[in-house]
DNA sequence: CGGACATTTGACAAGCTTCAAGAGAAGTGG
DNA sequence: CCACTTCTCTTGAAGCTTGTCAAATGTCCG
C-alpha cells in the first residue's frame, strides 16, 4: 500500500483564520466569543504520529482541540491487552473527562501527525462564567462524545465480528464525510488493523480475516491508505446502523 | 431469594429538604442555585420497576434526576440483543445524551421502582445562562458518566468473563457505598442475572456459571437481593479494579 | 395448586483467540 | 544499490472461551 503522504493543516495564529470554522461542518460563534476562545488558547502544538498527547493516569492534563489530523483514546490492562475507546477527528475536545470528574483514566495517542489547539485549562470557570453558551457547547460535545462510546459499548457487548467491522467502516467514513473530509468518495484511513482490532473488542488475525471477507464481498476497498465504500446499503444492513441527520457541531 | 422489599424514598416537595443532599456525598450548592433547581424542577414521578422511562429513539426527552431507585440505559439491536449502557443510581442525571447532540438514541428503564425529578428542559438554557456553576456540574456529570461508560468498554472489549463480572461487582458497590447505600457491609442488589448479562456483553447461561464460580470461591454472597463482597482484595486483582479517593458528586 | 419467572446444570456447537509462519512494503546503513 | 531490519498484512491450524439448546429446580404469587 503505497500510503500517500498526508498533510495536516497547522493551526493559524488567529481563531478568526481558522480553518475548521470555515468548513461549514460547525456552529458560528458570535465575535466576542471567538475572541474569548483565542485568549483561551495558551499555544499550539504539534505531534508526531504514535506521540502519546496524554498519559493514562496522568494529572494535570491539558484541554485541547484536535485541529488536523487523528487521535484516539484508549485504556490499557497491566497485560498489554488495550482498547481503543474512540477516534479523535479535526474539532474534537481533548481531555474534558480528565479535566473534570475522578472518572479513571484513559491515554491520548497522535494516530498521525497532529496539530493541536491547546487551552488554559485554568479559565475553564471562566470560560462556564464569563460565555455560557460556550459552556453549554462543552456540554454539548461530551454528551456527543458519550453517544459515541455508547455505540461502541453496543458494538463490543453484542455484536459479532463482522457487524463491529462493518460498523466502525460506515461510522469513521460518516464523520469524516461531516467535517469536509471525503475526497472523491473516499476518505484517508490511517489505522492499522490492530487499532481496529484494539477499537472493535477483537484480536488482530480474526479482524484481518472478518476484514478481507468484507472486502471479497465487495463492501469497501481499502487501498493507499484511504478508505472507499462500495455498497453502504448492505454495510448499513449488516451494521444496524442509523443515519442520523447531518447537523452542525460546536467547535472551541 | 426471599428479597426484603426495598423502600424507595419519595421526593419531598421543597428541594430544600432533598434528602440526598443531606447524604454528604454531594457538593453544597449556594442558597440562590437550590431556588433556581427547585423552579427548574417541574414535578416528581415515580415509576413501577420494568417500566419504560425513556423509549429507544424517543424525541423529546425529559430531564430527570433519579432520587430514589435504580435505572438503566439500554441500547438493543433489531434481533433482541440487548446492551445496558449503565446503571443509573440515586444522584444521576437522565437525559442529557438526549437533550445535547444527536447522539444516536437509547432507552431508559426503571429497575426498581423508583422517585424523579423531572426539570424543564426547555429552561436548560436559562440554567447555564443564569447559573454557571450548575452548566459546569451539568458538564461534570456528563463528562463523569462517560468515564463509567469507557470503563465498561474496557470491560466488553477486553476483559474475559471472570474479570468482567469481578469487575461490576466492584463497580456497584462502590457506587452504592458512596452514596451511603451500603449498609452493614452489603448493598442492595436487585439485577437479574440477565441485567448482568447485558451489562455485561455475555449470554445468561455463562454468566450464571461465572457468578457461581465466584461466589463458591469465596469472592462474593448474593442473597435475599443483597450483595456482599466477601474477598474485595482478590475481586479486585481479578478486575484490575483501582479505587479511587471518594469526592462529593455535583447534584441537580 | 398452577403459572410465570429466575436460577442452575449439562452437553454440544461455534466463533474467536492463539500460535506459527510467510509475503510484501518501507526504512536504514554499509 | 543492495542486504537487513522492522512493521503490517495474510493465511492455516488447533484449541479454548463463550454461546446455544434443553431441561430441571426453586421461588413467588394469585
Amino acid at each position: 500500500m503505497s500510503a500517500v503522504p498526508p498533510v495536516i493543516p497547522a493551526c493559524p495564529p488567529a481563531c478568526r483564520d481558522c480553518g475548521l470554522r470555515r468548513s461549514g461542518a460547525f456552529t458560528a460563534v458570535t465575535p466576542q466569543a471567538l475572541d474569548f476562545i483565542e485568549d483561551f488558547r495558551s499555544t499550539t502544538v504539534a505531534a508526531q504520529p504514535g506521540e502519546t498527547l496524554v498519559h493514562e493516569g496522568q494529572a494535570n492534563v491539558r484541554l485541547f482541540t484536535l485541529y488536523g489530523g487523528w487521535a484516539f483514546r484508549y485504556k490499557t490492562l497491566s497485560d498489554g491487552r488495550r482498547q481503543i475507546l474512540n477516534f479523535l477527528l479535526p474539532g474534537d475536545l481533548i481531555g474534558l473527562q480528565q479535566e473534570f470528574g475522578d472518572s479513571s483514566a484513559h491515554g491520548v495517542e497522535a494516530l498521525t501527525a497532529c496539530s493541536l489547539c491547546v487551552f488554559q485549562s485554568d479559565s475553564l470557570w471562566a470560560l462556564f462564567r464569563e460565555h455560557p453558551r460556550l459552556g453549554y457547547d462543552m456540554t454539548w460535545l461530551a454528551a456527543h462524545e458519550e453517544g459515541h462510546v455508547d455505540d461502541s459499548l453496543l458494538t463490543a457487548g453484542r455484536r459479532n465480528a463482522t457487524e463491529r467491522v462493518a460498523m466502525l467502516l460506515m461510522h469513521l467514513y460518516r464523520r469524516l464525510d461531516r467535517i469536509g473530509l471525503a475526497e472523491g468518495g473516499s476518505v484517508a484511513f490511517p489505522l492499522t488493523q490492530q487499532h481496529i482490532a484494539d477499537a472493535l473488542g477483537l484480536s488482530l488475525v480474526h479482524t484481518n480475516k472478518t476484514l478481507r471477507r468484507l472486502s471479497m464481498l465487495g463492501l469497501h476497498e481499502l487501498k493507499d491508505g484511504r478508505l472507499r465504500l462500495l455498497n453502504t446499503r448492505a454495510l448499513a444492513r449488516i451494521a444496524e446502523y442509523y443515519d442520523t441527520p447531518p447537523r452542525l457541531l460546536p467547535l472551541l
